[in-house]
DNA sequence: CGTGTTTGACCAGCGC
DNA sequence: GCGCTGGTCAAACACG
């Protein structure tokens, strides 16, 4: 998946230039595809001295590896993790399918960050663990199976928690 | 009028 | 088996 797409024009120039946001600047710091991240997972998969669980994220989950990195140098520092590929390894059929999870905590004042494709709500939940309400968003494009899940970090609120699932059968950005 | 959001209800998985 | 929790559905609503 993710062919060498040229990625022709990335509109995340509207990465927070419309917004105030003083966190959020320098779109072209942040000239990355979603795509780009799930590859990264597998990067993860493969090297698994790097995991560390991120602050704040539910680490109970023995399933997951985690990573941190650097966006940019000014002070976009996200985090991702990939999971859920925790097969029933004894009750000799594994229920889940394999997907692609990535979870990225961000440091942005505004929660839906516009990552080239068109997202649709459809829920709204509050977590235990959070005084935050957690929102469930699905990718517009008929077919794909991307969802993607949005919370606000429990200790620190101006971090986002944006984690994407699945990857989009589409190649281009929908906008 | 079309599209996206809101919001409560419903459902399924899991732990006790 | 029951209750809790997270995830999804869908009808009503708001907005362009």
């Amino acid at each position: 998946m993710a062919d060498n797409d040229p990625n022709t024009n990335m509109p995340g120039s509207s990465f927070g230039s419309e917004h105030d946001a003083p966190v959020v600047a320098a779109s072209h710091d942040i000239n990355f595809q979603v795509s780009d991240f799930f590859e990264f997972s597998d990067w993860i998969e493969e090297n698994p001295a790097f995991s560390s669980i991120p602050a704040g994220y539910d680490s109970q989950n023995p399933n997951y590896t985690a990573n941190e990195i650097v966006v940019n140098s000014t002070g976009i520092s996200s985090s991702f993790s990939e999971g859920t590929i925790s097969r029933d390894s004894g009750s000799g059929r594994e229920k889940k399918e394999i997907r692609e999870k990535v979870a990225f905590k961000t440091k942005s004042e505004i929660e839906v960050l516009d990552d080239g494709f068109k997202w649709r709500k459809y829920g709204k939940k509050m977590v235990k663990n959070s005084p935050n309400p957690r929102n469930y968003y699905r990718c517009s494009v008929e077919g794909c199976p991307v969802k993607k899940r949005v919370e606000r970090d429990k200790e620190d609120p101006r971090y986002v928690v944006t984690t994407y699932e699945g990857i989009h059968n589409h190649q281009g950005p929908q906008l």
